[in-house]
DNA sequence: GACAATTTTTGACGATCCGTCAATTATGCA
DNA sequence: TGCATAATTGACGGATCGTCAAAAATTGTC
């Protein structure tokens, strides 16, 4: 059976192939510009044999924003073994996406599009499926570390707070800065915001102290905190499929 | 001349009419199927006509956004005139936007759409140019009340804060919630996140808050601001263009 | 009102792209 | 080797974007 397996192998590794020559296409060139016969042509493989790989555009798509969210995990998983107070270990995780985001604009862009575009109808349901169970998992988390901050009373959530309601407020801040950076780059730059990283941090200080999250920025340099994980996390940081 | 004014003003009326439809086709059936066949059957006029009005597909949608961009900008220029603090009329904008992009969420679509389309490539000179000089008028009337907090110590920014940082901060709570919920609907449904408005006030007075915006949450009700305003503003709300 | 010049409207057409499928080629196995 | 199964191909149908020469409508003039 070893001839069968080479050729699974084979079948595998031209999946990846497809991909990444695909994201390189998706991000110099657009959505639109992605065509099936032209991938086609740049892999020296025929347009039937991609489809047999991804049902439909969307579904590369998917298939490409799977991945992104494979490595997001892998970078949030080791963030949040940073060991640290809560706070510290939340502002670890805001680190991780936005290295994610810098590091990885393309494999991060993909996501954006594939939200965009009507993937909830065109994308196969295995990759649809998978591509929701992943998003949980990231939520999981980044909701650890809430919830334990809680539980320790180093955060106290009063009125209508839930951990939950933490984690939207800071998915808006990642969210809404990388949205905004990639498609509102140009007024962006007139208000003198051309790297997300600086302004997130500092935002995201700003919030935690109104949750009165200790400690308080005041009290410590969570600065540190972000260059250690930055490289700690940046180390073993591969390059997976360019 | 009245009977070419007349043509005109007809084909105007054509122009508003062809955005009407297309909006509600871009709406309820997504970008990619907008078709220009289909949108010239619906209004009983023909293809080459619709070109005249726009000078592709990406056009249309870019003067759509830009419909959308005018509505924004009336009801901010009105929940600008707010009389009350500083942060009141700050707060009064976040709730215009909120309003907007709940009543209008169709208009605000466009907006989504167009920036994440290549428009940048395909969209006309003069509408590019437009849709950009409306976004930094938007910018403008909300730069305003921060600065002017700034100027009578309502604000005291320290460090490396500016009042187009604080702009970044409201935008990042404004687009990450929208797009959140647009784009991410399913996954934040399972943090009971349904409806953006509770959140992002929360959210704002938190972010506030912790920037020391006097006066603070605890010691002002500003929920009481943002019934009254959506109430004002909403008041003489016209739903131009259904 | 008739007729010519100009403007507007039309829809057929070429080009492009997605997704399919019958025919062809390659592979596994006895 | 020879047959059965699996993989690959690219031509094709259907749909859409944008163009353009021809047709229709409008304007101006006598």
């Amino acid at each position: 059976m070893s001839t069968l397996t080479r050729k699974q192998r084979e079948i595998q590794n031209r999946e990846q192939m497809l991909l990444g020559i695909a994201r390189t296409m998706l991000v110099e060139q657009g959505f639109s510009h992605l065509g099936l016969d032209r991938l086609a042509e740049a892999t020296e493989y025929s347009k039937g044999t991609i489809y047999q790989h991804f049902s439909s555009k969307e579904d590369l798509v998917a298939a490409l924003a799977i991945q992104s969210c494979e490595k997001r995990i892998d970078l949030f998983s080791r963030a949040a073994e940073y060991s640290g107070s809560t706070r510290e270990r939340a502002f670890a995780l805001v680190a991780a996406d936005e290295l994610f985001a810098e590091r990885h604009s393309h494999f991060f862009r993909c996501e954006l599009i594939i939200h965009m575009a009507n993937l909830d109808e065109k994308a196969s349901p295995e990759r649809r499926e998978r591509l929701q169970a992943l998003e949980q998992e990231i939520l999981g988390i980044v909701l650890k570390p809430i919830t334990e901050a809680v539980q320790n009373r180093d955060l106290v959530l009063t009125g209508n707070w839930t951990p939950e309601k933490v984690v939207f407020g800071l998915f808006c801040f990642a969210m809404g800065g990388h949205f905004g950076l990639q498609n509102y780059s140009s007024i962006l730059k007139q208000i003198g915001v051309t790297s997300r990283a600086p302004h997130l941090f500092d935002n995201v200080n700003i919030f935690l102290d109104g949750l009165n999250w200790k400690q308080l920025s005041s009290d410590f340099d969570y600065s540190k905190t972000t260059k250690v994980v930055m490289q700690e996390v940046l180390a073993d940081d591969d390059n997976v499929g360019n």
